[in-house]
RNA sequence: GCGGGUGUGGUCUAGUGGCUAUGAUUCGACCUUGCCAAGGUCGUGGCCCGGGUUCAAUUCCCGGCACCCGCACCA
């Protein structure tokens, strides 16, 4: 669906909204979330824990979003995480300095040279600013993206908000695995904020500056990549790869992929297998998804191997996950800037574990999710919006609806409310407006059932269970409707089957 | 960061150098209501921010910020 109808979505029914929005000089990139936006949010928070962590019997951490800067030397990010820029004097557009010489030399510039030798290249190769050929530049900055914060009284602690939630994965590895695993493979997983300074944010919830990832962290001995327990459950199980020297995306299965090495073992295969499954989950049919193999010059500097998992919407491709091959580099860092001991023990073989990452966006998937699920049809004499949200992310799982306040109804449907509300189901009440209108503004933010106290209620007991999607409803009874929730909320009967 | 466009109640919008700033919808109250945004009455709520020009600025000018499009950037 068009951006336009989302965002205008989400600015009514306050789903999401610019953060600080009163204050007019806030800057951009910084987005807030509301009831039905924060509760949805919340909720693919939960799926992807309840089906890419706790199956795979995963540990969850939570860190400190503020970590020391040894943290970031060791990981690498003070000296990669940077951009050499350099601005044009004449039009002051901001070009990466490496890029240009590169460019001009068609050569390689390593990222890490010097600002002075940068400049010194600039004038030695006579290089022009691509956009006005102008041959004055200013000095060439570092550009990093990671935001410093200054603590203690003095701010002599230097800090940094950090720029992916992994790190502190790494730093607590050792913990973890003493206190709850002491084997191997370890998945450790997080979900939280992560911050980055970029130059523009655009897009609403798909490029921030503050933003949620959920990522998880598989640590395996690397003699034993190809030693997965559950490989036989997926080897049939096609994954979707788009592969870099092809065109188009190739269903092959995990099996296949591994015997023609186009992962670097089972372990890897495994994981792209579930979390294909995952985002399925989330309404993503096979047609638009695929995981786009990365080149050498796309890859982060700590990635060995990365395949991007991508969905197609109306803004094009957009990446949901990384899943990244991190090798050793992570905990060989720490180990040398902290001069701590990463190796541990696996099967009486010292070792250092090697990571598989799983680096997913929160607000992607939740951009992603209203997006497939926005839908504008003709419903009754009006066209009406509706989001065609799977039932384990949507905001509630049903409305409770009196007809109307009178004649004891009101009643009725509080002590239906309260008795749903105790079963720990996510449930809506509202007794103002029409009927009709209570079922519109609900299906706007894809709340999947409703359920109305009527006349009959008072008689006999039932209530009317209305469906989103197809606007049919049914008798129930109240007796049963706890029942009927769970079923449909854990998909174990479908509404047909109620 | 660059270039272009836009900025009026919660949302969509009309309009203006001076008059109580328009309409729809939303929202709240009351009445009504018997299953898909029904009806009635009343009500709340607005010119993105700062500066300048002017007797007077939401309107014109300058600056800032945000959003949209294109470019660049995207570890």
């Amino acid at each position: 669906m068009p951006k336009e109808e989302i965002n205008n979505l989400a600015l009514r029914r306050a789903l999401y909204y610019p953060a600080a929005e009163i204050y007019s000089n806030s800057p951009s990139g910084f987005w807030e979330f509301a009831d039905a936006g924060e509760k949805i949010r919340r909720k693919i928070v939960d799926l992807w824990r309840k089906e890419l962590v706790e199956k795979e019997g995963f540990m969850e951490i939570f860190g400190a979003q503020i970590l020391p800067e040894d943290v970031f030397k060791a990981s690498g990010h003070l000296a990669s995480f940077s951009d050499p820029i350099v601005q044009c004097k004449k039009c002051n557009s901001l070009h990466r300095a490496d890029v240009l010489i590169a460019d001009k030399t068609r050569g390689v510039v390593p990222e890490s040279l010097a600002t002075s030798e940068l400049d010194a290249l600039i004038r030695k190769h006579g290089i022009e600013c691509p956009k006005c050929k102008g041959k004055e530049f200013h000095e060439v900055k570092k550009f990093n993206m990671m935001m410093k914060v200054d603590i203690g009284a003095t701010g002599n602690q230097v800090s940094y908000l950090r720029p992916e939630t992994c790190q502190s994965i790494f730093l607590d590895f050792k913990r973890v695995y003493r206190t709850m695993a002491n084997s191997l493979p370890l998945g450790i997983a997080q979900a939280g904020s992560s911050f980055r300074n970029e130059i523009a944010p655009r897009n609403t919830l798909l490029r921030q500056r503050e933003f949620g990832q959920m990522e998880i962290e598989i640590f395996f001995n690397p003699h034993r990549i190809n030693e997965i327990e559950n490989f036989s459950e997926v080897e049939n199980f096609k994954l979707n790869l788009f592969l870099l020297k092809e065109k188009g995306v190739k269903k092959i299965s995990c099996k296949e992929a591994v015997e023609k090495k186009l992962v670097s073992g089972k372990l890897i295969a495994y994981c792209l297998a579930r979390v294909q499954e995952f985002y399925k989950k989330l309404n993503i049919s096979e047609e638009k998804m695929r995981f786009r193999q990365l080149g050498n010059d796309e890859r982060a500097f700590y990635a060995a191997e990365t395949w991007d998992f991508e969905v197609e919407t109306d803004l094009g491709w957009i990446e949901l996950m990384a899943c990244n091959y991190r090798t050793d580099y992570d905990l060989k860092g720490h180990a040398k800037q902290s001069r701590q001991e990463m190796i541990v023990t696996d099967n009486n073989e010292k070792v250092l574990p090697h990571v598989f990452e799983l680096s997913a966006g929160i607000d992607r998937a939740f951009y992603v999710a209203l997006d497939l699920a926005f839908r504008k049809e003709k419903r009754g004499p009006e066209e009406r919006v509706f989001l065609d949200l799977p039932v384990r992310i949507a905001p509630y799982i049903a409305g409770i609806f009196p007809l109307v306040k009178k004649d004891g109804l009101l009643e009725k449907a509080t002590g239906i409310f309260r008795q749903l509300n105790s079963y720990d189901f996510d449930v809506l009440f509202e007794e103002k407006a029409s009927i009709g209108k209570r079922y519109a503004k609900t299906d706007e933010i894809g709340v999947p059932f409703a359920i109305t106290i009527d006349y009959d209620t008072m008689k006999d007991n039932t209530v009317t269970l209305r469906e989103r999607n197809s606007m049919q409803q049914k008798r129930v009874k109240i007796d049963s409707l706890a029942e009927a929730l769970w079923h449909l909320k854990t998909g174990k009967k479908s509404f047909e089957k109620i």
